[in-house]
DNA sequence: CTTATCAGAAATGAATGCAAAATGCCAGTT
DNA sequence: AACTGGCATTTTGCATTCATTTCTGATAAG
């Protein structure tokens, strides 16, 4: 963990004051840095996160670091047990479960919300997405068709318009990052195949504008994803 | 607003010290404290929150006051200009119609998750609380119909059983509670009708556990008292 | 050799102090 | 009379300091 903080360190030490944009308070930056931290995944599960380490590697004092570990022990990627210090949250399989349903829960809703008002122009982009993600599924280019699966969520998430979704997922996002469910598909083909045709009928769905159908067939896909990448031993 | 504070310090002093929970820090009283206070809609939109103020009125230093606010501003209660300092957030139609979408989302999620988990005790239980809310609609009784139905809405989200999904919506419904919403429905007596008619129908596809639906019809349910909400002049 | 206990060290929780930014006020000007 | 510019006051942001709790490890008893 040292080693990451201390790159860490260095990487704010290259960009002292000058990168300060305006209206940007010291506490925002650092809480938008620490939060990158842990959802990139560099600490491990359960981790211990010392104050004093974290001042010296960012070079501030404990006030607005505290203030940082407060709001992310809100948002659910630390927790922060009295006279104990910060911890980075595990998360059992229940956690992932429900991490993962509710995410299911918000796609549902984006999908709905984006039948209704999504533009020609947005649907023939997340056609163009799709087809960049089944050119990377024929090559099995995992870590590519990765990326475009989640441009295509997350556009149809952008897609929806709604101010307070796009925030509750992002939050949630982060959170469900530190899992590692991607590794899972590469061992189960017959899962990648299926995870194409789902995709298929819900860009038919999006086409088409059927909102309720939409929404089943994102939930239901987001919860095969999820049994699939529960499904390790 | 001052009032307001005043009389929040008198609470507070009436529990001056023997109500500390055990393990309870000042901050997370605090948090909550002022969540409520804010949640029960005791300040005015936009009214700005001066920390000196706070201070005195809760008998604390600035420091665990200010890790309140921020924490409080990642929930979406209240802004935090920079150096200008908090202020409550006010909410836009815009807004409104934002958060009912997503909490209408999430209810529909938890009627699904519901179907495939809730007891027949429990359906046992959500039939009666429907007629009982029946009860006050049939008396005109606007206060009771609405703490019914506020109680089944809940009841539905608890029998999901996912700990992410009621943290969620319990963090929604705080930042829509400051929207009165409640009082129109007396001006519209077809709309009260028709949301008992939608509960019948909502119950019904709980007992018959099926997800899809109910899920539809929730959001729907959600949508509609949003736009009898919203249409006030 | 294991385990219990206790003192020192270290970390957290909260309060205070100081510098910078913003607000308000008043005078001077047009 | 209205508006602009500058100064004083207030308020916020962050650092430092103090108090309390927890952790460590050394010592001694079983």
């Amino acid at each position: 963990m040292t080693d990451a903080l201390l790159d860490m360190a260095g990487e704010q030490a290259t960009v002292p004051a000058g990168c300060v944009k305006a209206g940007t308070s010291l506490h925002d930056e650092l809480l938008a840095a620490l939060r990158d931290f842990i959802v990139e995944g560099n600490l491990a599960d359960g981790a211990r996160i010392p104050e004093r380490l974290l001042c010296e590697r960012f070079q501030i004092s404990r006030t607005p670091l505290r203030e940082a570990l407060k709001v992310l022990a809100a948002e659910g990627l630390i927790e922060l047990l009295p006279n104990r210090g910060a911890r980075v949250r595990e998360m059992s399989d229940n956690d992932v479960r429900d991490l993962f349903d509710v995410m299911g829960g918000l796609e549902a809703l984006a999908g709905r919300l984006a039948c209704e008002r999504i533009s020609e122009a947005e649907i023939a982009r997340i056609e163009q997405m799709h087809h960049e993600m089944y050119r990377f599924y024929l090559r099995r280019d995992m870590h590519g068709y990765f990326h475009a699966n989640q441009a295509i969520h997350q556009m149809i998430v952008t897609a929806a318009g709604n101010a307070v979704l796009s925030s509750t997922y992002a939050s949630l996002s982060g959170r469900i990052r530190r899992v590692r469910y991607s590794a899972n598909m590469a061992k189960d083909r017959d899962r990648w195949g299926e995870a194409m045709r789902e995709h298929e009928a819900i860009l038919d769905a999006l086409r088409r504008r059927a909102g309720s159908e939409l929404s089943d067939l994102l939930f239901l896909h987001l919860r095969n994803k999820r049994k699939a990448a529960q499904a390790n031993p």
